[in-house]
RNA sequence: GCCCCCAUAGCUCAAUGGACAGAGCACAGGUUUCCUAAACCUGCGAUGUAGGUUCGAUUCCUACUGGGGGUACCA
């Protein structure tokens, strides 16, 4: 149940009959839970409309909806409810309920959206640079889903483009043999070929052609790229299952390339482009000018990303399509939507470019060019190992097998690299540091992780039969109140979370409700509560607070393993 | 040069225009005959500068300073 949703409707009925004005209330938390649940500004907003004191009004409001909410008023003029003792113990039972659809709703229902993710550049290594597309992009997937929305993954794979002309070049010229390359040889390759460009940048012509004839479906060209691409895809699975992301589709760029022709003509027909120093460029009133056609014939990848907007309107009829793509590309994309915009593709539909910020070196962007990258793989392996040791050396750890060990350590490790992305807000840059990315205390995953396993303890050894909560003691100065207070905001946190593309909401709202639970559990015992009523009530708590860190964690891809 | 983003405690981060700016790390101190001490409790400390809008601004607007990114044939 969503109380939010339902206070804001009693107001809006409230103001509308006092006043026969339709207002849209802000409801929520105050700061101080001493004010109460929720609060509304309702009556400041309207004191100006109104010309009156906006305490006479919310006192007005107040008379009006306190048959069906517990009020208070409080200068200047903000109205705060509370939630009544059956409301809370009510919600928790609906948690142990609905268990693992605690959260989910059908806000979304009869709505697409398409979620643009990970696309990790073929030929390269995966780098830390795509940890933020890959997690926060599957974490959106996963809300999206959970409010009902039909939701589907693309891996927009980098797989065409010059980048292949340089890679074409470099192997032709090595006389290397395909099949025998690894992902390094041909990451070492691209950075070998920049360096030597930077000093003879008529290469880049060079890399160019072979691009060409790529996109002409050259044959023996399209044999070795096909090669380069499987041998990037092995590695990239490795790193997909280590991170348990699995993405619905990966049609990747080259797949475009059979449906230019018919974007260009579009593009063309509308007359949106024009011919410049023998390219073919759309021009914008306050952008600097995307190249469709390069002057060689070839397209770009601002080419390829509207076609593959044609292509997703026509697949799936989407209402959203998310693209979780780094902030260096945000040029890029305005420039992509303001055209699909001006081709009517955008009527009913919204394209929104969630641009997270980048992971750097304090000295700079990463760079692949340059061969300045840290492979992800490394990143996750030390911080498994570094779990591996904490379990080792956990006093909780004795008694379990090497093999759940290793398993608690990937999924701490794993967790903690994943967590610490998505605990920052997207659009912020993250500063890459060893020590930072493998923290595990505090607001971490093994913190969440460590309290969903106690919690599971304390009720795997319950002496009582079933978890309820039905106490009716007064809430206000007891040990319960703070989680019972936190608890049922979970449904209202995954909408706020998805509507703005904010995983680290969740985040934060997991981490309070941990710390509220480990007071709690420091603070008065459970099992051995006094009385079988208070013991059933604090169980139903802990088995609601469980519920609630397991669905949470689950949303942002991070396992919960039930022992460590 | 022009465009976009960012600036909060010593460090790393939170906060749909609301009430006393909230955590973690670090630092100082304390808690285990009791359900997992990977925990809990206490203390220390912050909105880059100058204006403006508002009953109220970390949040919105303007300028400045500092950092990052982008800026035609890479993606």
């Amino acid at each position: 149940m969503v109380f939010k949703s339902e206070i804001k409707e009693v107001i809006k009925e409230a103001v509308k009959e006092l006043y026969q004005i339709d207002i849209d209330p802000v409801v929520e938390h105050p700061a101080q839970e001493e004010h109460g649940d929720y609060s509304t500004n309702v009556a400041m907003v309207l004191a100006d409309r109104l010309e009156r004191k906006p305490l006479d009004i919310a006192e007005e409001i107040k008379d009006a909806v306190s048959k069906s909410l517990r009020t208070d008023v409080a200068s200047p003029g903000f109205i705060n409810f509370r939630l009544s003792e059956e409301a809370l113990l009510g919600e928790v039972n609906r948690i142990n309920e609905l268990k693992n659809s605690y959260g989910s709703s059908d806000t979304g229902k009869g709505k697409t959206v398409v979620v643009d993710y990970s696309a990790p550049n073929i030929a390269k290594r995966f780098g830390v640079g795509h940890l933020r597309s890959t997690i926060i992009g599957q974490a959106l997937y996963n809300l999206y889903s959970f409010i009902g929305y039909k939701t589907i993954g693309d891996n927009h794979l980098g797989d065409w483009g010059t980048q292949f002309g340089v890679l074409l070049a470099e192997i032709k010229d090595s006389k290397a043999k395909v099949e025998d390359l690894t992902v390094d040889d041909l990451e070492k390759m691209y950075v070998d070929f920049h360096q030597k460009a930077e000093k003879d940048p008529q290469l880049m012509d060079k890399a160019r052609s072979w691009f060409k004839k790529l996109e002409e479906g050259d044959k023996e060209v399209r044999r070795i790229w096909k090669a380069v691409v499987d041998v990037s895809l092995k590695e990239f699975d490795w790193v997909y299952d280590l991170l348990g992301v699995d993405i619905d589709y990966a049609y990747g760029e080259s797949f475009y390339g059979g449906k230019m022709p018919a974007v260009i003509s579009e593009v063309r027909e509308r007359g949106l482009s024009k011919k410049s120093a023998g390219a073919e460029i759309v021009e914008f009133e306050d952008m600097p000018p995307a190249i469709l056609v390069k002057s060689d014939g070839a397209t770009t990848y601002f080419t390829r990303d509207l076609a593959t907007i044609k292509f997703r309107i026509d697949e799936w009829d989407p209402q959203i399509i998310i693209y979780e793509v780094g902030a260096d590309q945000t040029l890029h994309f305005r420039q992509v939507f303001e055209t699909a915009n001006k081709l009517s593709w955008s009527k009913d539909r919204e394209f929104v470019h969630v641009a997270h910020g980048l992971i750097r070196f304090k000295e700079g962007k990463m760079s692949t060019r340059r061969g300045q990258t840290i492979k992800l793989e490394e990143v996750l392996n030390e911080s498994v190992s570094r779990a591996r040791k904490l379990v080792e050396d956990s006093k909780t750890g004795k008694g379990l097998s090497s093999k759940q060990k290793d398993e608690i350590a990937k999924a701490v490790g794993v967790g903690a690299v994943k967590y610490f992305d998505l605990s920052h807000h997207p659009k912020s840059d993250i500063v890459f540091s060893w020590e930072s990315m493998f923290l595990l205390e505090g607001n971490s995953a093994p913190y969440l992780q460590y309290t969903y396993a106690r919690a599971l303890s304390v009720l795997d050894k319950k002496e009582t039969d079933k978890p309820q909560a039905t106490s009716r003691k007064p809430l206000a100065s007891e040990a319960e109140a703070p989680l019972l207070r936190w608890l049922y905001r979970f449904p209202e946190i995954l909408e706020e979370a998805a509507a703005s593309y904010s995983p680290n909401l969740l985040c934060s709202y997991l981490f309070e409700l941990a710390q509220r639970f480990n007071s709690f559990y420091a603070d008065v015992p459970i099992i051995k509560a006094e009385g079988v009523e208070l013991q059933r009530l604090r169980l139903a708590i802990t088995a609601a607070t469980a519920q609630v860190l397991k669905n949470g964690l689950a949303l942002l891809g991070i396992e919960a393993p039930e022992r460590l």
